[in-house]
DNA sequence: TTTATTTACTTAACCGATTAAGTAACATAG
DNA sequence: CTATGTTACTTAATCGGTTAAGTAAATAAA
């Protein structure tokens, strides 16, 4: 059997495509009894519109694409669930991309969307996104786009954070009443904004307390888990750190890891904070104090304000920019007082 | 600016959009002179060809549809992972869609595929999902479908899964070796054939080692955490559990979080497996023992084979089923022997 | 030299829905 | 009894590519 049509309709009911089409969005052009007729039809051979012919002419897809690095990180998997959660409830469809931390392959990925694939796009840019990007300032005018996490500070756009500076400064200070002198805080990328905003913090709040900021206290990994275990080794050995910050969730695991195999006891030897929304956190040996990021929250505001924009041409999007405050949850990797 | 269309290269050119595409599409039919003074216009005036146009004449989208339960899960966000790396390689856009374990939501989305959004799909169905569901046999005739580990067994489609019976039967046997006399499955929904499956494997177990098929063995959960903890204290109370396999992540968590607030020692009072993918699993307190399946490899297998159907027409997709086994990983929240 | 074939295009239909513009029939207002 | 609206449609263009069928000119074969 062939795909249902408007046309087949029309045939059928010896009436035009124009008033199918009408009477199935529902227009006042159309008689109530005629509507009757075209929806009963429409039930009975199970008519399924064609959304690309109707996204050719109306020139709107009904679909977002929401771009980040990774999709096995809970912070990035709950931004989905939060993101869905909206396009569910609007109707929309979600197209997926993972950059895997290239900004080559994100390029590619975002030159697509002047295709006019998708009506928006939320995304959380790699670890090697250059502060003044790709084509990204270039992009942000033909479509509406919201950045969430992982922002590109120099681009004017919506934006979606968390209060970085003010989280790492939490934990900072957790770690220094709890009796660490010699911080460190392992980031994962020196062009990432959240990077920065979180070592910003933490320097604040190293000298706030009156620790030196010595040039060791930052440390910037690498997306290759068995190099950034490497490095961890080293700097562990070469410092003598009694405290740690990792600022994401893959640097706070290797830092478990590393502790292990150097038999360096957590929090007695180190203690450890990790950016993290693991729901494990609390089972962890020990278990790991966070500072927990509204994942769901952000990328459910993320998709808010697109929609926002989607629906009402007039949003000024590009003006938005939205701080959802994280957590601290202490828990045994620290020692509390 | 106006977006750059085939009729602009066209015009510009004086040529025919018809010549045009075709230079594009790098057709025989076209001069190599005219495909390289096409194909610089077109770069110069940065032309990216409208997708859905191109849908909706060929009436292929270069589209598919991952159907899951949920992303915040260690399996499916590493079944995506497998997916989109496929996807990402054939050039293939991926749509996401999370049923919530909601059979309803499920129906409705698979609905919509009957409007060729989607070249294919790949599907792990909810909890609810009966055995012989919801118009699940007539889509599969209507678009290629790939089933990966939460299959419909009574529809004959392309599977891809992994031992869970014997991999039940290998958790059962180290639980029985590590000294449990009295082990419960808990598994998520009678009508999941995963959930019956390992089922199968644990009695079967249990049989071969000579221990009896109580019916308070297997337990059916909710995917409510609250009603679920609920559940578990009740059963754990009332049996005298020295074993236990979660047959989820999910419910792997939840026992261990049972078993902090009821004060039962892991593994003294009770010993634990999960099914699970958590990379943090060996960092709980106490590390966990797991049945871990090849979630991303699985991912990748369904994909691949969706590819190939997508690719070769005859491809008797229908018939494909394969089996990637699943490995036990002996960690402290067993005894070993 | 005539016919057949190849090359490099063009014309126009098409995919399936949407919508501006047009129209016939009837109702209401002035 | 016209003029004006309103109702309920239809016609035809359109979105932006793709492709079957056609054609003129050049080349090869008979």
């Amino acid at each position: 059997m062939e795909n249902v049509t408007i046309r087949m309709l029309a045939e059928r009911l010896q009436l035009s495509t124009a008033t199918i089409s009408k009477a199935l969005s529902n227009s006042h052009e159309i008689s109530e009894e005629t509507k009757q007729r075209v929806l009963a039809l429409a039930r009975e051979l199970n008519y399924v519109p064609n959304p690309y012919a109707s996204s050719l002419r109306k020139k709107a897809s009904h679909t977002i694409a929401v771009v980040i690095p990774e999709v096995a990180d809970s912070f990035f998997a709950e931004a989905i669930n939060g993101i869905e959660s909206v396009a569910q409830e609007k109707g929309y469809h979600v197209l997926i991309y993972l950059t895997h931390e290239n900004s080559g392959k994100e390029r590619g990925i975002l030159k697509d969307f002047q295709s006019g694939r998708v009506d928006g796009v939320l995304i959380s840019v790699t670890t090697e996104t250059a502060s003044a990007p790709h084509g990204l300032d270039q992009l942000v005018k033909e479509i509406p786009i919201v950045f969430f996490d992982r922002v590109c500070e120099d681009v004017i756009a919506a934006k979606i954070t968390t209060d970085d500076a003010a989280a790492a400064y939490k934990a900072t200070s957790h770690l220094v009443a709890g009796g660490c002198r010699q911080i460190g805080l392992l980031a994962a990328s020196p062009h990432l904004s959240i990077s920065n905003r979180r070592a910003e913090g933490f320097l604040q709040a190293l000298a706030a307390h009156g620790l030196p900021q010595n040039k060791a206290a930052v440390t910037y990994c690498s997306n290759d888990h068995a190099t950034t275990k490497q490095l961890l080794k080293k700097i562990f050995r070469e410092q003598q750190y009694d405290g740690i910050i990792a600022t994401t969730e893959k640097l706070a695991t290797a830092v478990y890891e590393v502790c292990e195999e150097m038999n360096l006891r957590i929090p007695q030897d180190l203690q450890v904070i990790g950016f993290s929304n693991l729901s494990t956190a609390r089972f962890l040996n020990p278990s790991l104090t966070t500072i927990s990021q509204p994942a769901f929250d952000m990328g459910k505001a993320a998709a808010t304000l697109l929609f926002k924009a989607l629906k009402n041409n007039s949003f000024a999007l590009s003006e938005q920019q939205q701080v959802i405050p994280s957590a601290l949850i202490v828990r045994k990797s620290t020692i509390a007082t």
